[in-house]
DNA sequence: TGGCTGTATGTGACAATGTCACACAGACTT
DNA sequence: AAGTCTGTGTGACATTGTCACATACAGCCA
């Protein structure tokens, strides 16, 4: 389950992923890779717990992982997610500063990532100015997101925000989106009963064909119009 | 309005605020009071606006400012607040990410802030650790307040978040809240006749008597139960 | 005093969203 | 065929958001 990294080729590889290690001294380069482990983990595993203590940050190569709330009433939203590049950069800031960890966070594509001890973590951030310019941005950039999520609950419709999601979820692959009305309801925070209805409604307007566990995109363009009407 | 530091007794003052200039080397300490300018603020006056280039960073030493986001519809939302020893951070996300500021700040009370050039944040976030880490760890809070404040908007209702807001504004004060209605709607993020509605409420429930511009909270405990109701 | 003029608040109707309880439908097992 | 998951549909109702007003209060001026 867990290796140290040595193949040439993948380190190469991992260069290329991560800014940091572009251009840094070879010295870090080594050291990076000498205290840096790869983990798997599979489709739906938890990776952090609220509340939890950090131990170590985690660097994704591979697949993707959901951060996300839960309210009291058992509802969930969805903060933001992270694909490969980018690290799970809320742990980072509950290392530096020694806080629980305020969400949770689960695998959702098998992922490939590296792991980094605390330790190091604060070391670095301290001797690598390249390490901490990319944890700084990261944070920046998670930052970005949740106060974009804070305005899209407060002040947009939900019809809207589900056209948008719509769009955005099926913009990489084709036009056929794998996935249940609870499972949206829970990325935009809010209940299956209303994303069924407005699913609905988009369906009788000709905009998407329903069926159990998958929708079908037949009409971008008027999606389009409806997430900005 | 603009003047560079030098009496010795605000340089102590100053030194106490921010975590960073506690035990930061001599040489920097004298750096950061010659290349610091102070500047004053009057009430309701804007920090930044979105969409800014920021062009410098403020330190707050005195009074406090509020950050908010603003829908297509006018409504508001108070994002979070900074208070004395703390910053502008998201204008620090933006300096070193060179994003433009993506929310609205203004003064609340009356601010006395230093202005640090983004030259010198970007510089010191290099050279000082001390600094880097107060910076990482104020936009690291940012992240946590942003992330409550979804979490509120989310899950909550909004008699309930209200009853809490009361109690947490007058925290520090007596019970009584100069206020309209109004400016707690853009508090919340919702709009001023529902607040108007629980307000009526929660005097006609005895816990609080309004009047034109101001709240009284009469029975707090009762309100307390509201808001975990 | 009384009448302006802002700003603050109240109200009723209706639309959008959230909640609850339960019905129904498809896929899979036995 | 019956049982059992999981996913979806539905109607009633509560909460919240929106709109168009009406009303109330404060300060000012005639």
């Amino acid at each position: 389950m867990i290796a140290l990294i040595s193949d040439p080729i993948l380190k190469k590889k991992l260069s290329n992923q991560f800014p940091f290690l572009e251009g840094a001294e070879p010295s870090f380069v080594q050291l990076f890779f000498n205290s840096t482990a790869i983990v798997h983990l599979e489709p739906d595993q938890p990776i952090c717990q609220q509340g939890m203590q950090c131990s170590h940050l985690a660097l994704i190569t591979k697949g993707s992982a959901r951060v996300y709330k839960i309210g009291e009433n058992g509802r969930e939203i969805t903060l933001y997610r992270i694909g490969p590049g980018e690290s799970c950069i809320l742990t980072a800031s509950c290392i530096m500063n020694d806080r629980p960890f305020p969400a949770f966070a689960i695998s959702e594509q098998p992922i490939e990532a590296l792991l980094i001890t605390t330790a190091d973590v604060v070391r670095w951030s301290n001797d690598v100015p390249a390490w901490r310019n990319y944890l700084f941005r990261l944070i920046s950039d998670r930052l970005g997101d949740v106060i974009s999520v804070v305005e899209e609950i407060a002040f947009r419709r939900v019809d809207r925000r589900l056209a948008n999601y719509l769009l955005h979820r099926t913009e990489t692959t084709d036009d056929n989106l794998q996935i249940t009305h609870q499972a949206i309801a829970s990325d935009l925070g809010t209940s299956r009963e209303v994303i069924s209805r407005i699913l609905k409604d988009f369906e009788q307007q000709g905009m998407i064909s329903i069926t159990r566990g998958s929708i079908h995109l037949s009409d971008r363009q008027c999606l389009r119009n409806k997430s900005i009407e």
